[in-house]
DNA sequence: ACGAGCTCCTGCTTGC
DNA sequence: TGCAAGCAGGAGCTCG
């Protein structure tokens, strides 16, 4: 599940291997990953070919491309989005859904069982993207601004873990690093908003640049095959997770047995000794 | 404007 | 053995 840690991996794998390139053709091997292009499969591929991609670029968990033109190829991962190099011989992996055949003879591949993710081409949108500017920072982005973003979640009316999960408040935040980052912050993941004091939101930004710094620095988190780098390689930092998805295993800190409840139709994995509701 | 819930997808796992 | 239901979840959408 690809969260800021693991676009970030796959960036700089981009960054690598595709920078100053030239796509020489593209293949839409199924449409669903091109919808968000108006103009069609057939437009996106030869609208593609012939351009040169420059240094990628992240904001969140959106990803994208900027060409020479000053264009950009805007990608979202969603769930199991990859984007693989390989050469032309190479066997196509299952779910195989656009191909780029790059100027070096290596070949870009956009991967994608789920396909909640796509590719699009941004107008104009090498710097910042207009499909990707509603998308608050990251905090890593040297705007993000830790007591402004404290005082609006402050404000709001809704829980926790929600609005670290909503991209348009703090971006790049998703299922893992929420429980990673409240269970080291101390945070209950119910825990209504306006009841969290500046000190405690802004202890739990610099948890989520711990954890995440951490994460990047191992090459993201894989579960199963649905996340892996450009060059097919698993990322390691499953098992310096302290909390997501060890259910019955002992807390890390405290020993008491971490706890896994239904959140907004999803799973919450959380101490019940070290985050509790009311503190 | 805000917040909550629904929906899109595939494939692995679980239960009958 | 086979089939259906459950589960994984990012983010855009709808509705109150």
């Amino acid at each position: 599940m690809p969260e800021l840690p693991e676009v970030e991996t796959i960036r700089r794998g981009l960054e690598k291997f595709v920078t100053g390139r030239t796509v020489t053709k593209v293949q839409v091997l199924h449409p669903r990953p091109v919808r968000w292009d108006e103009s069609g499969p057939e437009h996106f591929a030869r609208s593609i070919t012939g351009r040169e991609f420059k240094t990628p670029a992240r904001r969140g968990k959106y990803l994208w491309l900027p060409f020479a033109d000053g264009d950009a190829l805007v990608a979202h991962l969603g769930m199991s989005g990859q984007f693989r190099i390989n050469s032309a011989e190479d066997e196509l992996a299952r779910n195989t859904r656009v191909i780029f055949d790059l100027d070096d003879s290596t070949q870009l591949r956009f991967v994608d069982q789920r396909m909640f993710g796509g590719l699009l081409i941004s107008e104009g949108g090498a710097q910042l993207p207009k499909e990707v500017s509603h998308i608050a920072a990251d905090v890593f982005d040297t705007d993000f601004n830790p007591a402004a973003v404290a005082e609006d979640m402050a404000s709001r009316r809704s829980t926790i873990k929600r609005l670290l999960l909503n991209q348009q408040i703090i971006s790049g935040v998703g299922n893992i690093y929420a429980d990673e980052s409240l269970w080291s912050a101390k945070l209950h993941y119910d825990r209504p908003a306006g009841q969290i004091s500046e000190s405690e939101y802004l202890a739990l930004f610099q948890s989520l640049k711990t954890v995440m710094a951490a994460a990047i620095k191992a090459g993201g988190t894989s579960f199963d095959e649905l996340y892996v780098n450009v060059d097919g390689s698993a990322g390691y930092f499953e098992r310096e997770l302290s909390c997501y998805g060890r259910q019955g295993k002992p807390c890390k800190r405290c020993g008491e047995k971490i706890e896994r409840a239904k959140f907004m139709n999803r799973s919450s994995y959380f101490c019940p000794q070290c985050q509790q509701l009311d503190s």
